[in-house]
DNA sequence: GATTAGCACTCGAAGTGAGTGAGTGCTAAC
DNA sequence: GTTAGCACTCACTCACTTCGAGTGCTAATC
């Protein structure tokens, strides 16, 4: 059977209206509601073609009719236009935005937030992946006598650093040339890679170096690399889902937020995704759990390097015009706000 | 009315069943689940009695009796005895508290999930807060031509730093001057206090450093500590209200979680809540969203000095005795972590 | 031949009302 | 003071009915 124009009319007309709705849409309510020069029959024929087809469902015998996955997809693919942002609501997200400028995670956190707030769903921001970020600059400075904090700078300015108690004593001078000589073999080197490395037989030939590193530096160095290659993930929304007519059952709820409970399962999904804005529509998602949901996401970027994620999950029935055009002008916000940050280092 | 030795037990027995079974107590189950050596009707006018004196309620008049805010409170205050932990739960603690022992937000973050894993209840933990906490060491180390990083230590050990672009040409000289005249003037002061302060004040004799420091470094400098300053709140088990039958119902369940979501306004409720094993009951919470939830926090100690808090929210009907001796518990663990951590400092 | 009106049929949702049982309060006997 | 007995209450369950939105089929119409 071929789609015709006039399937695709109703069938779009039927998405429109249940994703207002969340009520099977039935054929009367239909041709009273959308202009189709036809009679509730007509799209009754038509929709008992579309259903053949896979396009609809039905919950039972004397129900109206509701968009399957495969309808969403259509339209995502090919029937969904671009929708265009107020100005009110661009200047919302720019301006919310701004004043972040100089905390990098309390602005990805701000932009889950505000992502939430605009669509009424449960949003999420990941941090980026540093798999290309490289090592730029590490110091050991003295604190106390037995203090010394092991700083590491990273290529993108990222910087972290941890006290270390010492459990022989140390000298300035050594400190100095040892935290020289690490910058010296690691400098420009992926964080990733270093961590593979086995670290102490870059000194061989440096005894002191050596011992010094194995027994005191050496554990904490990884671990601070480990940290700064984590990724963190904010959640917002979360009590979104208890205003959405599918969620208006426990367990259902509770599978939802069980489901985002998992914070590290769900960052090993996002990870897994693909760049750039994906949709994927209930069974769609490999996670049994989302079988009814649907997410969006994108990708942000920071310097043009690392790269970040940002979406939304709700239910099948989302307005996925509205989202992707949001999500995708929020993203442009970010990559700019963090080119921004990058230009304005370089200018000075 | 006198609350007789009788009553005493009735009431305590009402309370038993009520937390296990989550049903209104009635009079004939009461005398057949436990031994009181008195007829149903004997307790029924005692039960009247309970009730005339505010111990218990009715939710309605063919319905057994609830134990009110009023008769828990007189539980957790008199009849409530010790609980004592078993051995397996005693090891599951502090098993699971060790592993973390070098990274401080980790242990909290994961002491709140396990005491929720444990009471099956929703958990919370919060950060130390650092009005005590002193600056011990400022300095200024030169990254590239335009960047430095500005890094401060607390008295504790905690490490915090920022890059900085410096919009003036620097000196080496300059800035290691700066850093330890900013250590010298700061160095032992309690950073709530340096906040307060106007610190271009320190430095009026010295033009150049006011200069740099106006322009460059102070906006970072207070930024930076503030952010030291600021707690941290994680929770954990919000999907375990859920499985309670007091939130079997979906506005319930919503009022709850939206409770846990303005994690400002959660925090700041904990800050205000007094030191030691604190239990308010139901009414006893300012908060009007809280009339119908307990909240049991204990407070940790860093340091000896630092302090941060932990508890749990549920039900008024809570198992008030188990879960304030597993926070005991578990408070004492944390205790021992942090005092361990400080005391192999001093040892070395 | 496509479209439409008409009509029987389906099925969930909401409402009704009897029956059930756990509970109370009161009274009178012990 | 305690208890047995009894009438009464009230939420809960479940079968039953009604209602209405919706379908699918057929025959008439354009």
């Amino acid at each position: 059977m071929e789609l015709t124009e006039r399937k695709l009319r109703i069938l779009q007309a039927i998405i429109s209206d249940y994703v207002r709705s969340a009520e099977p849409v039935g054929s009367r309510t239909l041709s009273k509601r959308f202009d189709l020069g036809i009679s509730p029959a007509t799209i009754r024929n038509e929709m008992s073609d579309l259903e053949e087809m896979g396009y609809l469902t039905h919950p039972h015998t004397s129900a109206g009719r509701v968009p399957s996955d495969k309808a969403y997809r259509l339209y995502v693919n090919d029937l969904m236009e671009k929708h265009e942002l107020s100005i009110a609501e661009k200047n919302l997200i720019a301006e919310r935005l701004r004043g972040h400028v100089n905390e990098f995670e309390d602005t990805i956190k701000h932009a889950a937030k505000l992502l939430s707030e605009i669509t009424n769903l449960t949003s999420f921001a990941m941090t980026p992946t540093k798999n290309e970020e490289t090592l730029r600059f590490i110091n050991l400075l003295p604190v106390d006598d037995r203090t010394v904090v092991l700083m590491i700078v990273s290529e993108s300015g990222k910087i972290s650093n941890t006290a270390l108690k010492l459990r022989v004593p140390y000298t300035e001078e050594g400190l100095q040339l040892l935290a020289k000589n690490m910058t010296y073999k690691f400098n420009g080197k992926r964080m990733t890679d270093v961590l593979k490395e086995n670290i102490i037989s870059h000194f061989e030939s440096d005894i002191a170096a050596m011992s010094m590193l194995e027994e005191n530096i050496m554990p904490s160095f990884m671990k601070t690399l480990e940290d700064m290659l984590n990724v963190n993930l904010y959640m917002d929304g979360l009590t979104n889902i208890f205003d959405i007519p599918e969620y208006n059952d426990l367990t259902k709820a509770k599978n939802f937020l069980s489901l985002l409970d998992k914070k590290e399962d769900f960052t090993k999904k996002l990870l897994e995704r693909e760049d750039g804005i994906i949709v994927t529509i209930g069974d769609e998602n490999a996670d049994d759990m989302m079988h009814d949901c649907s997410m969006i996401t994108a990708t942000y970027h920071v310097d043009g390097k690392m790269v970040g994620k940002i979406g939304v999950i709700g239910p099948t029935r989302m307005k996925y015009d509205e989202i992707t055009s949001i999500i995708e002008y929020l993203t442009d916000n970010l990559n700019d706000t963090f080119r921004l940050e990058a230009s304005i280092n370089e200018e000075e």
